[in-house]
DNA sequence: ACCTGTGAAAGCCTTCACAGCA
DNA sequence: TGCTGTGAAGGCTTTCACAGGT
């Protein structure tokens, strides 16, 4: 039974490409809908995305058929549909582990709240920090740092499933492991090193000398381009 | 002339997919060394950067035939290797443009120095900010904030080539353009929008809370998993 | 015996180009 | 006419499996 791409979109298959680019329409369609604008076409999206009209009709395709021939999409209605896909309806509680720099912005970016994340609590090891008051959000809520002696009971308190480790490297490891244990499913984890864990666990990973290297090839790339074997 | 992939390691064209696991290698390699191990395998060196053997081997020979047949990898060799071909053996200097918190986090971070970065350069718009000395690097070297109106000085006078955009993101496009005015080929973007600019411009962009939605996306998929229209 | 390096196969993603519908 | 939705083609990435050295 060669079961085809086509019967992806049904069974719920979205490629994972794609899912990594409807943050990006979701964020576009909130600022187009705020303008007032209704209806959207494909090339005027895409343009706005940063990716060709092609690939952004293809990735809508998977949700749907939400759009118009000849017309465009309504642009309220795409969002809310992207918006039930990523789960963005509903309300996510997130802890933040480790309230360096990092954890502070993270802690203090605005874009979390109307995207359905909450920030539900902040832990640290450093017994210098802990409660120290911190303003989560863009509306001034305050929460207090609490001690990583306390993740368990914290975590299990607040119910969160999602996890950000914002902690020195060598921490790392150990904090998700005890996230994991008390039931945490998601983390993402800004620590450079290579977090183990169980298949079932999802980890994404941002580091930020990472992306600086890949840049610097790159760039480096420029100087030498025509050092070539012929 | 159907030029096959055959050519491409020696033509110098690095798959992108290999060149952004590169990096990885590198901080595991420079692990490994730093605990005295002379030889590593494939297999070692994969599980400990979380590929798969098959594809660590691929990587590596994008980059030439430095492994031996039946022995391994001379870690600190293939290093080095990995540093020359990601252009670390040389010195990057950065500007930081937005000194929030995320700005602070970046200028702050350590693992920057020892992999060919240097920050040279803070600017923030926020008058009460300029002035103001933040500690760049891990090795307490100290720098003070700019002013925005002095964009175009400081990335002259610096020589910078690649530029941190951690600003809001209402000032994030102004900057990027102002930015590659100047010089700057390499634009890394904390700010959540998409930045236009010329082709010849490498922008590479880390988004928080995409990242997060990404999660969300998976997250909720574990609740109805089930919910399959067969 | 062992582990690298690599063609070949399989799978995934993007682009093309146009059928199909408003 | 105009724009979406989508097969088909093409390109890129990963995986397989083994030939080729040590």
């Amino acid at each position: 039974m060669p079961n085809s791409r086509a019967n992806d979109a049904l069974r719920r298959g979205i490629p994972e490409a794609t899912v990594a680019r409807l943050p990006i329409y979701h964020r576009v369609l909130s600022q187009i809908t705020e303008r007032g604008i209704v209806t959207v076409s494909s090339e005027e999206l895409a343009a706005a995305s940063g990716v060709s009209s092609a690939k952004l009709r293809k990735d809508l395709s998977f949700l749907g058929s939400y759009g118009t021939r000849g017309v465009g999409y309504d642009a309220a209605y795409l969002l809310y549909q992207i918006q039930r896909e990523l789960g963005l309806t509903q309300d996510w509680p997130v802890v933040i582990v480790g309230v360096g720099n990092l954890g502070h912005a993270l802690a203090n970016y605005g874009g979390f709240a109307n995207r359905g994340f909450r920030v539900v609590g902040l832990i640290d090891a450093d017994p210098e920090l802990i409660g120290e008051t911190v303003t989560v959000g863009r509306d001034g809520e305050i929460l207090k740092i609490q001690s990583l002696n306390d993740l368990e009971k914290i975590v299990n308190e607040v119910d969160a499933l999602i996890g950000v480790i914002a902690t020195p490297a060598a921490a790392a490891q150990d904090v998700c492991d005890r996230l994991v244990d008390c039931g945490v499913t998601s983390i993402l984890n800004f620590a450079p090193v290579v977090l183990t864990t169980t298949l079932d666990v999802h980890v994404r990973k941002v580091d930020l000398a990472t992306e600086l290297q890949i840049l610097a090839f790159h760039e480096q790339r420029r100087g030498d381009a025509h050092e070539v074997i012929v």
